[in-house]
DNA sequence: TATAATAAAGTCAGAGAAAGTCAAAGGTGA
DNA sequence: TCACCTTTGACTTTCTCTGACTTTATTATA
């Protein structure tokens, strides 16, 4: 039998259908709607709209409050940057991030201008007050998140 | 959705649009007009229009007395980069981070792409091996080697 | 010319509105 | 049975709105 939970993502991910890829909730109304607690909603989004599932979500709090929740596009970059991203390691020296987004580069999949943000948020200069023995795990985290976040 | 704040922010935006940067305005008109209480106004030119989001705020009491709001001006986008990095502290949160990139935007001098990489790099995602005590100044140090770049 | 009245804007703390966190309790399937 | 979901609710954080009180500038009056 169906969660709750189940529910509650399937009645979002038609809404994200209806709107084409992006849609804005308030948490208490909607779980007024289904009956149960305000965290169940978080819930439901830290366990199916996450980013490993495609999924990127933003909120704010106070009066007014909302939570948006968009979801990746699914043309053929995805599954590249996927591929390229899960292959990399837990630590990219400064070198070879730098091959990396060259290859982007020659392969047309990244602009001269993404280049330019690419090397300059993972160059040592970015990294200095990073203990040395952190900073190619520190760059292989950023790195990774600019790539997931450029396919969204 | 959208909250007075808001309106009265978009309103004042306008206004700023109109007149090419400079604006003066009545407080107690602008709040008679908005049916709220004066120091609402206040409230929203103190969280939107702060110089970090490259506004400059300017007021005189009294019998004539006024709110000047005037927005940098970016007709030099060296200038005005010039200006914000270095108005920036040597740490700076997620939160302001995000702040400074929204305000790229709002004034166009930055691409909608650009906001998605430079967020990617420097939110918590991106720094989670680094130090707690350390994040906001590695995030500075990035944010604001990744805007240098991009005025070179 | 002092002084009082009036006309602004500023400050700040508290109330209210919404989302976030986290750990404990409750179910469920292999 | 036992590990792994789900569900719940108390507590926290963030953002917005309000109103009483303060400060400053101008104008009218003695």
């Amino acid at each position: 039998m169906a969660r709750l939970s189940d529910i509650i993502e399937n009645f979002i991910k038609d809404m994200i259908e209806d709107t084409e890829g992006e849609v804005e909730i308030q948490r208490n109304e909607l779980a007024s709607y289904f009956n149960c607690v305000p965290s169940q909603i978080n819930y439901v989004i830290a366990t199916r709209f996450n980013s490993e599932r495609g999924y990127f979500v933003e909120s704010k709090r106070g009066g007014g409050g909302h939570i948006t929740i968009s979801r990746m596009s699914t043309d053929k970059p995805y599954d590249y940057f996927m591929h390229i991203i899960l292959s990399m390691g837990d630590e990219i020296s400064q070198h070879s991030a730098d091959i990396y987004i060259e290859n982007f580069i020659d392969l047309n999949i990244i602009s001269d201008s993404d280049k330019k943000l690419l090397k300059a948020a993972v160059n040592d200069n970015s990294l200095k007050s990073v203990p040395v023995f952190l900073r190619d795990r520190v760059r292989a985290d950023i790195l990774k998140n600019m790539l997931m976040k450029m396919i969204i």
